[in-house]
RNA sequence: GGGCGAAUGGCGGAACUGGUAGACGCGUUGGACUCAAAAUCCAAUAGUAGCAAUACUGUGAGAGUUCGAUUCUCUCUUUGCCCA
């Protein structure tokens, strides 16, 4: 017998489904359909573990499905835009472009050597004319139904690469780049009016019962809905504004109001622009950062000016008004009313500036005396100090009541507030899909009609100039259109953008009029499971929510709201962290094992220190290369290990000799098979054997069931019971008739996993028709014996092999007469018996 | 600070609706094969006591519900993730 040839055995089967388009997948609307889709990979040009993970966990569904009947469609496609392919072309003197398909190729080919049954025949790039024409059509048509707008916004501004950078591209205020300390500047961007569907977006997350509940809630949680009022407050002084309105969660606290305090980019603040005291304070608001942690963390300095905010509850107060650090003008209207006795962050600001602390919320268990004095109360409570407020219940009821009063004397009314933001589309790059607009001469917005679509990107760009490189393009950005000289839009579209549509437009990937067919959508949308990262949580899934919307907002062509039926996040792939004496980091084949410690390769003396286990990642260089364990170890072997240390939706450690046991498994079950082949073409057929009938029925049964639970890591547990068990079986029986069909069935459970090689073993075994996933019959799982556990007060005393469904008479007097029990009952005497049937016996004495 | 989750042998992890805790794998130990090693195969492997049968303890800690709790409830500890 000739040892498994994986590499032989792999690379014939995988040209095999190529050859033959195994996975071609073609609408059939007599065959039921099963969407199942993985976050598609940006082109960085190699697999990591977590795509072979995500890819091989969608794999095996798909698979299954197939095997089970099903129309699957399982495609791939790539996220080919964004800033990485800009930096390495700005780098290497490269084309993004050609990096990119250069990395995309490379990837395909590692992807293909998994064995993923993929149509590849559906395969589209977010890069290519083709995908982004259509979605510059979206664009135009959103624009139209009034979802996409302009406005001036801050950004963060690298002033020594000119150019716009994200949050995350922002380490301790500085570019990630250049180091330059980052500015914030206003620039005009476009926008997706998402907030508009904030109601919907949450509403829309109560349907989607199988996505992870932590997902649903941070998404929740970032809609951000509450409940509050909108309050005009009176302003006393020499300025023309005599009212500004704020949104609160607590107007309940209004007469602890001891300050008003606004954004810096509040439009009062446009009297201050010639104080160089406030620029000086504007100029130290802007050091602190915008995200919101920086400023919860951060110091919360204020700006006092001559201002006087009147109390509308009580006319008598009056309170200053600052400018204030932690005051944002993206939430409610960039004002807020300050109370620092029921607000950590107020009260902190009135202590820096002697402001009055007026505690008017008293904890239950608390005297009418209670005070505030080293830190707020925002628990709930009951009103003090609050005139005609006094006694009512806080949150709850004195919320509801203060607002019912404020909107009797018409000072501020109900108001529901969300979090979410609109979606900043506009990116100052090159490498994406251009937005199709152009200004004329005016500065009014024209759409690029459509005939003149896509809008290309121009080639042979250098982006060594600062700042946006499409910018520069003095040609390119002239267009007529119409008649008229226009300058074309230089900003691209966030990549988030293209990835919010891809999965309709693999339902048709070669449609050319639009960016997919209704029949298309009709047929194959929801995406029936998506599988990736929990990273994705928020912004891709909510976008990918908000887009499948806007598409349909006024048109009303399909009735799907949520793309995503099932949603399932896979955990991150693991590996220990090294480094030298140095402190620098070291990969795992710079290190090895010698005498339990570890060591320098081949120093034998250079210790290494190691870290904690850790998501692979380059810059810690804790990485294994998937394409190298696929070389040496072959693709089945790879998928078995990475599926089966740890449930799949956890993180997995990787571990060499888990690796090296998923190989020799494959190796086991290569002996093996051909035992059971030898037994299948030379024995006589004269023996039908209930027992390996049951155990089949019992595995398929298992199998099957933790399929359909994700619980893929059982399934390999499985899979080595079966193997155990079926190694002892086989040395005991022959000339079995049923062996072969058993056989077979159980082969057809592995293939999911490891296709390869089930493949080969079925066609050793002369299998030529389509093969199908076993059913198992329900009888036969049942056993007539079954072990029946005695209990004597609690305590498992003795198991019974009794016959399945007998009777409890019968069982205790069994029972009773074993010794082990009879020890216990003589001396106490039984008080009482339970009984359930085919499970279990306690028998409680008179203890 | 808030929200959500997790905690089971030396390690990763199993355990259906409350009913034999530790499946399966790794590691470790012993044995077989071998001149030897690797590979492979066989066996043992939660802890304590015991030659053994067996007994006791045991699912982060403490309480509760129950004939019976890894599973349900409460409090606490540690830890992870998300938001602030």
């Amino acid at each position: 017998m000739e040892r498994y040839n994986f590499k032989k055995i792999e690379e014939k089967w995988q040209k095999f489904w190529s050859d033959n388009e195994s996975y071609l997948t073609k609408l059939d609307k007599n065959k039921k359909k099963f969407y199942c889709l993985e976050m598609f990979p940006y082109p960085s040009g190699r697999i990591h573990m977590g795509h072979v993970r995500n890819y091989t966990i969608g794999d095996v569904l798909s698979r299954y499905k197939s095997l089970k009947g099903y129309n699957v469609l399982h495609p791939m496609g790539w996220d080919a835009f964004g800033m990485p392919a800009e930096n390495a072309a700005r780098d290497n003197k490269l084309d993004p472009k050609e990096w990119t398909n250069k990395n995309i190729n490379a990837m395909k080919n590692q992807l293909k050597k998994l064995g993923l049954s993929i149509d590849w025949s559906r395969e589209i790039s977010t890069c290519s004319e083709e995908y982004y024409k259509h979605q510059q059509i979206f664009f135009l048509e959103l624009l139209e139904k009034q979802l996409v707008y302009r406005k001036e916004n801050y950004v963060n501004w690298d002033p020594i690469d000119e150019t716009v950078l994200a949050n995350e591209q922002v380490i301790d205020g500085r570019g990630w780049r250049s180091g330059a300390i980052v500015e914030r500047k206003k620039l005009s961007q476009w926008f997706f009016n998402i907030s508009k569907f904030s109601e919907e977006l949450l509403e829309g997350l109560n349907e989607l019962d199988n996505w992870p509940n932590k997902v649903k809630i941070m998404q929740k949680n970032w809609i951000g809905k509450s409940f509050g009022c909108e309050i005009v407050f009176d302003i006393k002084g020499d300025l023309p504004i005599k009212k500004i309105k704020c949104f609160t969660t607590r107007p309940d606290t209004l007469f602890g109001f001891s300050f008003l305090a606004l954004s810096v980019d509040h439009e009062l603040s446009n009297f201050y622009r010639s104080d160089k005291e406030f620029l000086k304070f504007k100029e130290e608001c802007s050091k602190t950062g915008t995200t919101e942690e920086a400023i919860a963390v951060g110091e919360k300095i204020g700006f006092k000016t001559d201002l006087f905010a009147i109390n509308p509850l009580n006319p008598e107060q009056k309170v200053p008004v600052y400018f204030a650090n932690f005051v944002l003008m993206d939430y409610g209207f960039g004002a807020v009313f300050g109370c620092p006795a029921h607000d950590q962050r107020d009260f902190d600001f009135a202590k820096k500036y002697n402001l009055e602390i007026k505690t008017v919320v008293k904890p239950k268990d608390k005297d009418l005396d209670f005070e505030v004095v080293d830190e707020a109360y925002s628990g709930p409570g009951t009103l003090i100090n609050s005139e005609f407020l006094n006694g009512l219940e806080a949150p709850k009821q004195s919320v509801f009541e203060t607002i019912k009063i404020l909107e009797k004397r018409e000072l501020g009314r109900k108001k529901i507030n969300y979090r979410l933001k609109d979606w900043g589309v506009s990116r100052q790059r090159y490498w994406g899909c251009p937005i199709p607009v152009a200004y004329d001469e005016d500065g009014n917005v024209h759409p690029i009609p459509r005939d003149m679509l896509p809008v290309k990107l121009p080639e042979n760009i250098d982006l060594e100039i600062k700042g946006n490189p499409l910018d520069s393009q003095n040609e390119w950005k002239k267009i007529n259109i119409g008649g008229k000289k226009m300058t074309r839009e230089t900003d691209t579209l966030d990549t988030f953008v293209c990835s919010s549509w891809y999965y309709l437009r693999f339902c048709s990937p070669n449609e050319r009029g639009y960016g997919f067919k209704k029949e298309d959508i009709d047929y194959w949308m929801p995406v029936d499971q998506y599988i990736g990262g929990v990273e994705h949580a928020i912004l891709h899934l909510l976008y990918s929510r908000f887009f499948m919307r806007a598409i349909d907002y006024k048109n009303e062509n399909f009735n799907i709201k949520e793309p995503f039926q099932n949603l399932f996040t896979q955990g991150m792939v693991c590996h220990e962290t090294y480094k030298d004496e140095k402190e620098n980091w070291l990969s795992p084949n710079e290190v090895e094992k010698i005498n339990n410690r570890f060591v320098i390769k081949g120093s034998k003396d250079k210790f290494v220190k190691v870290g904690p286990s850790e998501s692979m990642s380059k810059s810690k260089k804790n990485v294994i290369d998937p394409e190298y364990i696929i070389e040496n170890y072959g693709a089945d072997s790879v998928r078995l290990f990475i599926l089966s240390d740890s449930p799949p939706e956890k993180d997995i450690q990787w571990s060499d000799q888990g690796m090296a046991s998923s190989y020799k498994f494959i190796q086991k079950l290569w002996v093996l098979h051909n035992e059971i082949k030898k037994k299948i073409l030379t024995e006589k057929k004269i023996k039908k054997d209930i027992i390996l009938e049951k155990f089949t029925n019992q595995i398929i049964s298992k199998i099957t069931n933790n399929l359909e639970k994700f619980n893929y890591n059982v399934i390999i547990a499985n899979m080595y019971e079966t193997y155990n068990h079926l190694k002892n079986y086989i040395k005991d029986y022959r000339d079995l008739e049923n062996l072969e069909e058993n056989y077979k069935k159980i082969l057809i459970c592995f293939s999911p996993v490891i296709p390869h090689f089930t493949n080969e073993c079925l066609e050793n075994l002369n299998v030529k028709e389509k093969i199908t996933w076993p059913e198992y019959d329900e009888t036969l799982l049942d056993e007539e014996k079954i072990k029946i556990i005695i209990q004597v007060d609690g305590k498992k005393r003795a198991i019974l092999s009794v016959k399945k469904g007998e009777e409890k008479d019968k069982i205790l007097k069994i029972a009773k007469n074993e010794n082990i029990i009879k020890k216990y009952l003589d001396v106490k005497g039984v008080k009482k018996v339970i009984f359930v049937k085919d499970r279990i016996m306690n028998i409680l004495t008179n203890d």
